[in-house]
RNA sequence: GCUCCGUUGGUGUAGUCCGGCCAAUCAUCUUGCCCUCUCACGGCAAGGACCAGGGUUCAAAUCCCUGACGGAGCACCA
């Protein structure tokens, strides 16, 4: 039994071994977000993976926003609460959460540390002729300031005695490194612009992402990071200030990146953001966007989206992702729940009922679950059926859940109930509504908004609702109340 | 230009460290059939990959070399 049960615990390990777990007491990890906007889809990797890890390891992971440039990647103030709502959305809790905002004396104090100890030095060149000098391999004139000159320069940039670009703080690291991304980077430096976070608007001297992340990685306990391709330097960057310090560093895992099929819209907070701006999109929610709002909004439960995040593994490639991965994963998580409604599509084609009809249909509510009964559907005297489905002249057509029917021009003529017209005799099976009491409903979707009708008991369902349209595909019921039509968003087939 | 890194079917992944059990795993996907008053769910079947070329070896997806292709960094962005 034992037995049975770790392999079944193995056999749940999708991910890969984090290396050297063993020789720490308890894992930690770090998801870094820049709260600049909402997440999109592949932020939802790191929670995903980090939140996973956790579990697997029995350790935990913290959420530390790197918001240490207010100019170029200024945060937005409502993102920070939407992240962690996010993270609690994809099924995590943190076990702590950080702002490097409120922790810039924390990283003056380390600097000043750094200094002392030969460690960096003020510098006033400018980017330009840094990167010249620097490229050539050949350092430039502050590199030999002695340790009270760059004190009194540091803290002065400090005391907001520097404008933006006159002075920075670059650490010390190896002139003629054979790889220049490593030689003499820039700690911090001056940023005129105020912080939108009350707690830190009066501070102009800010650490470099290098700096602020490589401090804060190793005093808030984190064992392990994960971090992209975009940052594999940083690694190497970091350990010369781990190195001063006599630190030990963290593992490092490099991952690709990660793209979305499916989506029109390019997956960035940037472009979208644009997108909302200029009116394209309705917002960080609407279906179109490749956000984890919209497709919360569509009713994508957090879990699916974690278990395709988990089976990208943690590879260095860039890879795709196929939201076809998600929905087949969400599928399994809402069909049992799912009830089942009718919803004809525009184009649509109404008939005239003719002949000895019954007045009620009763489809099941689910059809793997005889016990929730039957939905009444008053079929009225016209049918509403889409386009595409609409018989040839004289053909029959069974109206799922009422009966059998024959075209005749613009009428179905009633052909009786005998299911073996379809079970036998091919008769298609298709979806109607009662076109006199169908419910207008707005479905919106990952391409667009569609527009067509419910079958009537489509109004008592609630908000939030995961229902089946037949024949067309999951939807989460929005909103029956804002407007004369009812609102759903797609989900996926 | 300099410096890193990667390349298994449409997509993702296992296997690569310690060469043979790999004519390559699993999931998704596509197609067909079955089930069915849904094109959902379920069942069955099929399709589809080791970047290329050399080398080492009795044996290479796995080791070595070269090349191609792709990605990343060289920011006072994260």
């Amino acid at each position: 039994m034992e037995e049975i049960e770790s392999e079944d615990e193995e056999d749940d390990q999708i991910l890969p071994d984090l290396p050297n777990a063993e020789e720490y007491d308890e894992i930690r990890m770090r998801c870094a977000p820049n709260p600049n906007g909402p997440w999109h889809m592949g932020h939802a990797r790191m929670p995903a993976v980090i939140g996973t890890y956790a579990e697997e390891y029995d350790g935990e992971f913290i959420v530390r926003f790197d918001d240490t440039d207010p100019e170029t990647k200024r945060p937005l103030l409502w993102a920070y609460d939407e992240i962690l709502e996010e993270v609690e959305y994809l099924g995590f809790e943190p076990a702590d959460v950080y702002r490097a905002s409120d922790r810039l004396e924390i990283y003056y104090d380390h600097a000043r540390d750094l200094i002392e100890k030969g460690g960096a030095y003020t510098c006033s060149c400018s980017g330009e002729e840094f990167s010249d000098m620097k490229n050539s391999g050949e350092a430039c004139p502050h590199r030999d300031k002695d340790a009270e000159t760059t004190m009194a320069e540091f803290e002065a940039m400090i005391d907001g005695e520097y404008d933006s670009g006159e002075m920075v703080l670059r650490v010390k690291t190896d002139i003629e490194h054979k790889n220049p991304a490593l030689r003499d980077w820039v700690g911090f430096r001056i940023i005129d612009t105020p912080h939108p976070r009350e707690e830190a608007e009066e501070y102009r001297c800010w650490p470099m992402l290098d700096f602020q992340s490589g401090v804060d990685d190793h005093l808030t306990g984190v064992t392990h990071i994960i971090r992209g391709i975009d940052l594999q330097d940083s690694a190497k960057r970091q350990q010369f200030v781990y190195d001063y310090f006599g630190w030990e560093y963290p593992e490092v895992i490099h991952w690709g990146h990660v793209q979305v099929d499916e989506y029109d819209v390019k997956m960035s907070t940037s472009t979208i953001r644009e997108l909302i701006e200029d009116g394209e999109l309705d917002g960080w929610d609407d279906p179109r966007a490749p956000t984890l709002p919209s497709v919360e909004r569509r009713g994508i439960r957090g879990e699916a989206i974690v278990d395709a995040m988990v089976e990208l593994g943690t590879s260095t490639s860039n890879v795709d992702l196929a939201m076809s991965t998600v929905y087949s994963n969400n599928r399994e998580l809402i069909d049992d729940d799912a009830d089942r409604y009718f919803f004809v599509r525009e184009d649509h084609v109404d008939f005239t009922l003719a002949g000895d009809h019954p007045e009620e249909a009763h489809p099941p509510v689910h059809p793997e679950h005889e016990d929730r009964g039957t939905r009444d559907i008053d079929a009225g005297n016209r049918v509403r059926v889409e386009a595409e489905d609409v018989p040839e002249d004289g053909e029959r057509i069974w109206l799922k859940g009422f009966g059998c029917f024959r075209r005749d021009g613009e009428t179905f003529e009633y052909a009786g109930d005998d299911i073996s017209a379809v079970r036998d005799e091919g008769v298609d099976v298709i979806h109607w509504v009662p076109a006199d009491t169908a419910v207008l409903t707005r479905m919106r979707t990952i391409h667009g908004d569609q527009i067509g009708y419910a079958e009537p008991g489509f109004r008592d369902t609630e908000e939030d609702e995961m229902v089946q349209f037949e024949r067309v595909g999951f939807v989460r019921v929005d909103d029956h109340e804002e407007s004369d039509e009812s609102v759903a968003y797609f989900a996926h087939e």
